[in-house]
DNA sequence: ACAATTTAGTTGCAAATGATACTATTTTCC
DNA sequence: GGAAAATAGTATCATTTGCAACTAAATTGT
C-alpha cells in the first residue's frame, strides 16, 4: 500500500527482517574501499610513470620471475586474458618488455623485461611499497595481517560461488 | 646491468629492499576480492531483477529513507554524480522511482520509490542479505566485524590521501 | 537589484572494458 | 596418421565509464 513507512530503524523491535543498511553491507564496503584505493594507485602510476595499473601488475610479476607466458601472467595477476594481452602490448610499445618465441609451444611467447623495463621496475617497486605503508600507516601489523588474510578468504569464497552455481539460490 | 637476477626471494637476507610480492600487496588483494565479489553481486541483480548494481544501491538507500535528492544519493552511495544521474534515470524509466520538484530549490528534485519500486526493494533486500550471509558463511561474526571496520578505516585513509596531496610523496 | 560565482543535475564525447569471435598451434584419441 | 577438440593469444564490436562542457537555478557580494 505504498505504506508511509519512512525510516524503519526506529521500529519497536518487533520487525522480523534484519534490515538492510547499505553502509554496513560488505560487498558495498569492499567496493568503495577498493575503488578509493585503486583511484589513488592508478593516479600515482599514470601520472608519474605513464603506465596503467594493469601494466604495473605485469611489471610487478616479471620483476620477480622471468620469463612468463601471457597465460602465466593471467594466473599471477588475476586479470583476464584480454586485459593481459592489451597490457603486454602497451608495455611492449613503450619498450618495457620484449616477447620472444616460446621454444616448444608455437602459440605462446616468453615475455620478459627489457633493460628499460627492469629500470622502471626498480624505480616503481619501492614507491609502491612506500605507498602501501602510508596507506596502512594507522594499522598495526596484526591488523594488516588479519585484513589481508580475510580478504584472501573472501576472494576464495567468491570464486567458489562464482564457479559453483553461478547464480545464488 | 640487466642483471640475471631471477627470483630475489631466495636471497641470503642481506637484501635491503623489503621485496614486492604482488600476491601480498594490499591494493592488489583488495582489488581482486572486490572484483570477484562485485561480479557475483552484479550478475545476481542483473540476471534476476534486471537492475544494475548502481541502480540497486540507489534502491537500497531509498528503501530506508525517502525522499532523497540526487546529491544526497551521491553522498550515501559513494558514487559520483554522473553515475547517480544515470542510475536514477534507469530506475525512472523502469518505473521504480519518481522525481518530483523540490519545493524550495528549483535545481533539485526529490527522488522517491514508486509502489513498484517499494515492491522490488522488499523483494531484493532479503536476497541481498542472504547473499551476504552465504558469502561470509565461513567467517565468525567477530571476523566479519573486524573486516568491515578495517575496510572503513582503509577507505577513510585513502580518501584523506586522495584529497590531501593527491599525489604520493 | 543585479553581475559574478557556485551548485544541481544532465549530456556528449572519447577512452576503457568485456564478451565473443577468430587465427594459429598443439593435444587428444581413435 | 589425422580428424576433433582444446589452448594461446589477438582482434572486433558493443557497452560502460569518466571527464569536461553545458543548462538552469540559487547564492553571494556590492
Amino acid at each position: 500500500m505504498a505504506s508511509a513507512r519512512g525510516t524503519p530503524q526506529g521500529g519497536t523491535g518487533a520487525d522480523d527482517a534484519p534490515a538492510l543498511d547499505l553502509a554496513d553491507y560488505l560487498p558495498y564496503r569492499l567496493s568503495v574501499a577498493s575503488n578509493r584505493t585503486s583511484a589513488l594507485v592508478s593516479r600515482a602510476y599514470q601520472d608519474r610513470f605513464d603506465i596503467t595499473l594493469w601494466e604495473w601488475r605485469i611489471l610487478a610479476v616479471l620483476g620477480n620471475v622471468e620469463p612468463k607466458t601471457a597465460q602465466e601472467l593471467v594466473e599471477a595477476t588475476a586479470m583476464d586474458k584480454v586485459t593481459v594481452s592489451r597490457a603486454v602490448r602497451g608495455l611492449d610499445e613503450k619498450g618495457f618488455v620484449a616477447r620472444t618465441r616460446h621454444k616448444t609451444d608455437g602459440r605462446s611467447t616468453h615475455i620478459r623485461l627489457t633493460e628499460k623495463g627492469r629500470e622502471i621496475y626498480e624505480t616503481v617497486a619501492p614507491v609502491a611499497l612506500t605507498f602501501e605503508q602510508i596507506l596502512l600507516e594507522d594499522m598495526t601489523p596484526d591488523e594488516i595481517a588479519v585484513l589481508k588474510s580475510l580478504l584472501i578468504r573472501l576472494q576464495a569464497r567468491a570464486e567458489a560461488l562464482l564457479s559453483e552455481g553461478g547464480d545464488i539460490r
